[in-house]
DNA sequence: CTGAAAGCGCTAACAT
DNA sequence: ATGTTAGCGCTTTCAG
């Protein structure tokens, strides 16, 4: 049977009291030599683990991280799991996930778990509290830190990137290109997120005394059928776009399908221009031009912040900017012809 | 502030004993009407939540699964873990992703967590238990349920497909239709499920009477470039293969690219079948026929059986078989030509 | 440097 | 139907 030893025992076994075996075992340096390791050894012997449970009562911590994202399933996240964890095991925590499937009523409950002593902070990446009545307020002050996404007026440390430039740099390397007949496909609005791409696009457009024609920017919702169905949209207008500028990858890829069904050739006949940096995306035929986000980097500035947020030392930043990265690959050409 | 209310404030608040409120509270209906009401209404109030570490060291119990995989990098668990966390949370279980990175460290770790109460039982995909001496023996009767993979000789419960038997079919298909000259792209051998849909293609193969020709079976790791390069390979032989049966979608993609840069058709050169059917497989160009798992089913049905193993009540099966499906897409058609 | 004693917040006997 | 009491396993004063 599983021996479930607990601290009375290895007490009893090396002859000291359970305090002495405390001390030794959450290394304070207060034990002295040769019973340290008598203590050590009878913990390894008999297969000792503190249990949490009473460890937490009484330290009125957990020791765990929640780690909130609208949807699980969404590989996105992934790679910042990844970052975050990491910092975290380094720091002690663990991370539990936490999938909201953008339901509010799961997202209060993410942080009821904060006051439930589920954990001890939280990287939210859900663009948005609770809208709960007086919310907002009482977030102010609690251990958490936003990604990703913005929350107006929120007033939580965030680490982000600059949507905005990062789109309009895209846009002028279709511009840079030769393309003047430049769609965009968007996110879903309005999700700050998603105006901000926009507004890369837009004032990347206005730089260049391009018009934006009617019908030639689609809301999307990031989902992979969107981005066929709004593609399809935008090939059946009078003046079809060159190009096409879309709010995420996958949403780029549902385009591009789209065009190839419609025997268009990318990028011969239509330049496509991503946004993530999905791992499948160089795998992608034509590998997918996108802008690339350092997801693990993101990931391991929040847990960073976080830990800051936890030490009542000095001040942490309020926010956090992470650079992006153009990736320049086969979906975009030159323009084939005058238009 | 936070509120941080704790039982006897609400006690104190309602006129009653602590440990009425908590019979209130946990719903044992032994609570009588006028009281019950005004316990709730204060609870609510007082926006009182239990406090878990206090409530798990009583009850010794955490209400929370271990959901320990190889790497949360790859989206192909992220399914099955909404499969497990849903019919987790029905249940009232909470989810711990655990990640061992292929690390036989972190295998024991999580094993470990379940002894330290941080978790109720365990759902494991990383087809092997931790080598540490002893350890098969001490795992007999731990809460563990297996999933996907298979662990041999340790006598866990496992919900699993039948690899053999949809890699056969897989691989029936390419002959049926008319290929002759077929390859194999296996995973790491000599991992039960590399195993397994490795015999699946010798068996279609022997049955159809076809020669496996030295070089056929080139051994994989499921990562895309290896799918490259092993497809590379297979090419560069003096009797290169028609078709190619590839033990998972990712190495097919990295395939597919490189027949692509080959200057090679699929599927009018060549044929490729794939295993897993991802996200973006459909999505693929050409859409990769492959063999389905019903992941979030298998998550499902895991969770269902770690809930079995829970109640002490009748008896838990011992393995559940899920069905496989065998998804004809764009990336295979008959052989060009005669050999 | 070590021991004794208290208590984290909750639930479950046991009593009434 | 409710109150009293004890204790889950640990850490941490407070003494010595």
């Amino acid at each position: 049977m599983s021996s479930r030893a607990k601290i009375k025992d290895i007490a009893a076994s090396v002859g000291v009291s359970p305090a002495t075996v405390s001390r030794a075992l959450t290394g304070s340096g207060l034990v002295a030599e040769p019973t340290l390791s008598r203590i050590r050894e009878a913990a390894q012997k008999m297969h000792y683990r503190p249990n949490v449970s009473a460890r937490n009562l009484r330290t009125q911590r957990s020791m765990a991280v929640l780690m909130v994202v609208r949807d699980v399933g969404n590989p996105f996240y992934l790679e910042i799991l990844k970052g975050v964890e990491t910092t975290a095991r380094e720091a002690g925590y663990s991370v539990l996930m936490g999938n909201t499937e953008n339901n509010p009523e799961r997202e209060v409950e993410y942080f009821d778990m904060l006051r439930d002593g589920h954990a001890d902070g939280m990287i939210l990446m859900t663009g948005k509290l609770p809208d709960r009545a007086g919310y907002s307020e009482q977030v102010r002050g609690l251990p958490v830190v936003v990604a990703l996404e913005e929350i107006a007026e929120s007033g939580l440390p965030h680490v982000m990137i600059d949507n905005e430039a990062a789109s309009r740099r895209a846009v002028e390397h279709l511009i840079g290109l030769g393309h003047r007949r430049i769609a965009h496909i968007t996110g879903p609005v309005p999700e700050i997120m998603s105006l901000r791409r926009q507004d890369g696009y837009r004032r990347a457009m206005a730089a260049a005394g391009l018009p934006i024609p009617e019908g030639y920017e689609p809301v999307g919702d990031y989902l992979l059928h969107t981005g066929e169905r709004l593609c399809r949209d935008l090939f059946s207008l009078a003046e079809p776009p060159t190009a096409v500028f879309v709010a995420n990858d996958e949403m780029a890829f549902g385009a591009i399908n789209e065009l190839r069904r419609m025997g268009l050739d990318v990028p011969g006949d239509v330049s496509v221009v991503g946004f993530d940096d999905l791992f499948l995306s160089q795998a992608f035929h034509p590998p997918l031009t996108t802008v690339s986000q350092p997801r693990m980097a993101i990931g391991q500035q929040a847990m960073e912040l976080l830990l800051r947020v936890f030490s009542d030392e000095g001040v942490a930043p309020s926010a956090v900017e992470m650079p992006t990265e153009l990736k320049l690959r086969g979906s975009t050409a030159a323009p084939r012809a005058q238009s």
